[in-house]
DNA sequence: GTCTATACGTAGATAGAC
DNA sequence: GTCTATCTACGTATAGAC
């Protein structure tokens, strides 16, 4: 007997995905019950169990379900001809989601739960790898090409690049009225600086 | 009828709260069940709920319970004579617990609960508020006497600031095998960038 | 596919003996 | 002050009717 829709199957998937987010988001993993979910949902818990084998399995779905194909915006990125500016643009699309609430509180509270999942951690730490692998060429290619000077090799600049949008999405997560706005224009400011200067460099 | 020792009552508090740290370190405060800080601390739920009147209590008292004077260390850096180098001091000083799995871990879940408990977050951000002061305030005596160029204002650059030493606790809390001692290394060398030229300038 | 009803375990917290 | 025993509520997940 074949599915009626597999599109609408999908789509309400989705839609108790979309509903639990914010929870999670506000109020972890653990502090979340499958009731909430399934009230903010519009479901029955029955139903909220056909969809999924677990709250854990609404959880994951929502870090592993690629939507915007990451994977080839960094490959775009990582190809572009003026690596400095290739590099700049690739940290703000890789910061912009620290502007939901929603989307900071899920990585946080995903980094959180990876501690205590290996399969959740090893997913994460790919995604990671990739990013990082982009940004270290990024770099790298901005040091032969275009004067940059970063204190740091390519590989631990990138690291730290890494690290400092995590921060973002950290405060994001943390602090109410966080002006994303203001700290990616900033953040721009202090790549500039921690990349050195470029070549020909302004004398003062 | 007196207590027969304070000092003893409020070592057997502490001995329970260390007991806990690493388990809310690691699983969070939702996470973790009264029955394993019970079990960890080796007492039992009778005498649990003697020395604190909820897990969150046990939790918040972690969280502030100020035992290393932190204020005064905070106040004594601020009116050091170099700030340049006091302000990379105390950089270090307040990024050192970092190297600790189980104190990043909890400043992390304080983080994640401060979003949903009013009084927590106030007094995270008493805290977060005197430390951002002293670092402005370095900053700007940086800026005046030791030829000091930052991107950005002294408040703006102080918020940086607080912001990647969060980025160290951060990957502190979620990388296994955290180097932190050589993450502190690079984070000077970082500062100095971030900080720009001291003078006398040196011209390359 | 979606519901109602509920099983079954474990949670945090308390009572009262010692 | 500390224990054992236990209460009540709520957690996830399932069963089975529709």
């Amino acid at each position: 007997m074949r599915k009626i829709d597999p599109a609408q199957y999908r789509a309400k998937r989705r839609h108790i995905m979309m509903a639990a987010a914010p929870l999670f988001a506000a109020h972890g993993l653990d502090g979340t019950s499958t009731a909430r979910i399934r009230e903010a949902a519009g479901v029955s818990s029955g139903t909220l169990f056909h969809y999924f084998p677990s709250k854990r399995a609404v959880f994951v779905a929502l870090l592993t379900d690629d939507d915007n194909g990451d994977a080839q915006r960094l490959a775009a990125a990582r190809d572009r001809d003026d690596p400095r500016t290739a590099l700049l643009d690739l940290v703000e699309d890789l910061a912009a989601p620290a502007a939901s609430p929603v989307a900071a509180g899920l990585v946080m509270e995903a980094l959180r739960q990876a501690g205590n999942d290996a399969e959740l951690a090893a997913a994460l730490e790919a995604d990671s790898d990739v990013e990082l692998e982009a940004l270290a060429h990024l770099v790298s290619r901005s040091v032969r090409e275009s004067g940059a000077d970063p204190v740091l090799d390519a590989r631990a600049t990138a690291v730290w690049i890494q690290t400092i949008i995590g921060a973002l999405f950290l405060r994001a997560a943390t602090e109410t009225g966080f002006d994303a706005a203001a700290q990616l224009r900033d953040l721009r400011l202090l790549l500039d600086r921690l990349l050195g200067e470029t070549s020909p460099r302004t004398e003062r």
